[in-house]
Parts: C-alpha cells; structure tokens; sequence
DNA sequence: GCCAGGTGTGACCGATCGGTCATATGACCG
DNA sequence: CGGTCATATGACCGATCGGTCACACCTGGC
C-alpha cells in the first residue's frame, strides 16, 4: 500500500506518476517493466517514489488491486438488469469493449493477470485476479443457467471456454476492427475512436451469437 | 541462424543448449530469459554461444520458427482426414492437448507468439507466426463452410474466436482439469500424465460442442 | 533564532544483462 | 617440427536495473 505521504501529494505530481506507472506497466512485463523509467518520465526523482511506495510490487499491486479496478467501475457503473440473459451479456461485452477501447491501458493492465508467463514475484497477484474474475463470470452463467437459458455439460468449463472469448478473443477481435496492432492502441488517442457505439454493438451481438448458438449449421 | 560450427557440435552439447534454451524461453519472456543462464545452465561459455548464434534474437528466432515448428510437425504426423467436418476437428484438437500434455515447454514457446506485451524486438516475429496459424486454421473453417457443417456471420471474427478457443482457452481448461498451474505442468514430468487419452477426448468434445452449438439451451 | 520532523533528491551500490575480444587449444597438413 | 585454421573460453565492457542513504530543504512550534 502507498504510504501517507502519497495521499498528501499534490494532485498534479500524483497524477503523473500514476499515469506513467500504468503507461509502462500496461506495455511490458511486470519484470520488463522499469520503475526507473517511470520515474524518469513522470519527472519524479527515484527516491521520492521510494518515499510514496515500498518497492516495485509494492506499486504494481496498488495499480492493480485498486486504482485500476476503481477507474473501471467508475467507467462502467452497475450492471444492466434489463432483458434477458442473452440481452444483459451482450451489453455486458458491448459496455468491456467500450472500456477497452476508452480506456485501453487500463484494460491491459488488468489484463495481464491472465498473463501465463507471470513471475514468481508477481503470481500470487495474477492468479487472485484471474479467480475473481473467473467466480464473477461463473455466477452470470449460473443465473443463466438457473433461467433456463443457458446449458452446458460441465460449468467450470464452460466458464472458462467463455472467459477466454470475452477476454483475449475479444481483444484480438477489436484490434482486427481497428486495422492496428495494441501497442498502436495504447499509443494513438485517435485510432480507437474508430470504434464507435454501432460497431461494439454488432461485435457484441456477433460474439453472444458465438457462445449462443456455436457456429454448428442448423442443417447440421 | 545458426552458424555451421553449431550443426558441427557433438550432439550432446548440442540437445544441452538447445533444450536450455527451450525451458528458459518457455517460462519467462524473450526480454526476461537470459542469455547468461541458458549458458549457465547448459554448461557452456556464453562466448561459445556466440560462436553458434548471432545474438540473443537469432537463437529465439530459430526456436520458434525452426525448432519448435520441427518437433512438433515430428510428434503430430499428418492430419487426420477421416470422419466428418467436426470429428475431423475434434481429433485435431484432442492431438493438440495431447502436444500441449507431452510437450509443454515447446506448447508454451510457439503460444508465446500470441503473447500481446511482446517487445518490438520480437513483435514482427510474433506477428508473423500468429498470421500463419490463423490462415491455417480459417483454411480448416473454410471447409467447413464449404462442406455445410458450418456457418458464421463473418469468418474473420469467427476464426480469431475459434483460435482463442483452443489456444489460451484449452490450455485454461486442461490446467484447471489438471488441477496445477502453468509452471507446476512445466516443470513436471508426472503431472501431465493424470491427463490421459480418455480425459483428453471427453475435453475436445465439450470444446467441439461448444464451438459448435454454443451454451444456448435448446429450450431458448 | 532554533530545533524537530516530514519530505525531496540524486549519487551511489551490487547485481545482472547482452555482447566483445584477446588469447588458448587442438586437429590437421606439409 | 612449424604453421594454419576452426573453435573454446572467460575476463571484460557499458548499460540498466531495483533499491538505499546521507544530506538538503522546508514548515510550524517554541
């Protein structure tokens, strides 16, 4: 956790370092990532870092556990309980794809808890992420289910075939929309504009079509 | 790629680098795995690396589109062609787990090319391998379509889904079935062997069926 | 004016990295 | 034997890292 002293800084000097601090975590490795190079760019001497924050984990963890999960329910606010099952997940994925292309880096950095590569130092973090996440999107499945709605042969499964499709399928899915690779999202301010409203909504309809009904021909 | 002195090595030293290589670039990132431990590990002076390959990256790079390509062509044979449209992919994706249960470190050094934080040193190569796989597998879905078994409102959309499926999303799930994580099943020999055939095929067919019928009761 | 305590700061530390290079080794040839 | 050539080797280089620390600075209370 960050010190008092971080929460008595003036906003201004905070901003910048937490901004930096999500700019290189969201495009690199947690290793690969340097707090050196965030300082630098946030214009924050080295040292004064180490007087806001423990160590590296010590900020990566804050950033990830709740600065990052704050911006994002402030983006998103409650979950619609209009419609049914099919019409609350679809907005459900159209409302993450509005995130993730709002707020890419952010969506990155939560993202990266997936990351199967993750370091010893950092795994412990990653897998509590990916669990959450993972009982949450459980508990929509099993409304589902309980609604009649949804059926499948074994949830845990099903859970996780569906986590994989709004998750990393869905990203891959935007940057083909978008004709650009993620580290030019991250980058341009413009290029995710492309994506306005219209098309999350057919990308949406297109993936809940997916988990709905498979790609089986109905001849079939 | 490799100079002609490395193809000139005793074998023996030869399969030690080589099979160091494959462990440190299969559970840390190209920028993490070093150089320095490869060598270390295998016993042999990084400056006679440097007699075998150029740099960093050429020994990466000849892994991941020479090595990793050869053995795994080696132990999956030629694709089966019997059966229809579905069984034809469900036998495809049950010897995929089946690489990815035997052969995990090279499972996870080709799935790294997918990897979304890839540094720009690697990110041409990464990008290239991804593109390769997914014409592959659009070429495998074209069929489908072609033969009827399959429909998609857009094949772009519907191939990147289907990629994530039985990329990131099996491996998801045979860990999960497996009960371990990543670098447990990297670093064991007897895990991988719970997961035997019988398990394996019961997993490609609720994969099959998801991707082909979706979750959507048949009530809805 | 002076002290105390919170804060800012950048030089510094030891470790590690990718990569180089002068030198040693050893097999083959005349 | 001497000479040549491919190869082996590890000390060395500059850069960067995460982290520390002695010291400068400032503000408020006495």
């Amino acid at each position: 956790m960050p010190t008092s002293t971080f929460f008595r800084l003036p906003e201004e000097r905070r901003e910048r370092l937490v901004n930096e601090a999500i700019a290189e975590f969201s495009d690199r490795t947690y290793i690969e990532a340097s707090l050196s190079q965030i300082a630098r760019r946030a214009r924050i001497p080295k040292g004064s870092v180490y007087q806001y924050f423990e160590d590296k984990l010590d900020l990566y963890r804050w950033l990830l556990t709740e600065e990052a999960p704050r911006r994002k329910r402030e983006f998103l606010g409650a979950a619609s309980q209009e419609g049914d099952f099919w019409t609350r997940l679809e907005t459900q994925i159209e409302r993450g794809m509005a995130f993730l292309v709002e707020h890419p880096r952010l969506a990155r950095l939560s993202a990266a808890a997936a990351d199967p590569t993750a370091n010893v130092e950092v795994r412990g973090l990653h897998k509590a992420i990916c669990e959450a996440g993972l009982v949450e999107l459980r508990a929509v499945l099993e409304d589902g289910a309980a609604s009649g709605a949804l059926e499948a042969p074994d949830l845990n499964v099903a859970t996780r075939l569906v986590a994989t499709i709004i998750g990393p399928g869905l990203t891959d899915v935007v940057l083909q929309e978008l004709g650009a690779e993620l580290h030019e999202v991250l980058a341009s301010d413009s290029l995710r504009k492309r994506l306005g409203p219209k098309r999350r909504r057919r990308l949406a309809q297109q993936a809940v079509l997916f988990i709905r009904s498979g790609l089986g021909s109905s001849r079939s």
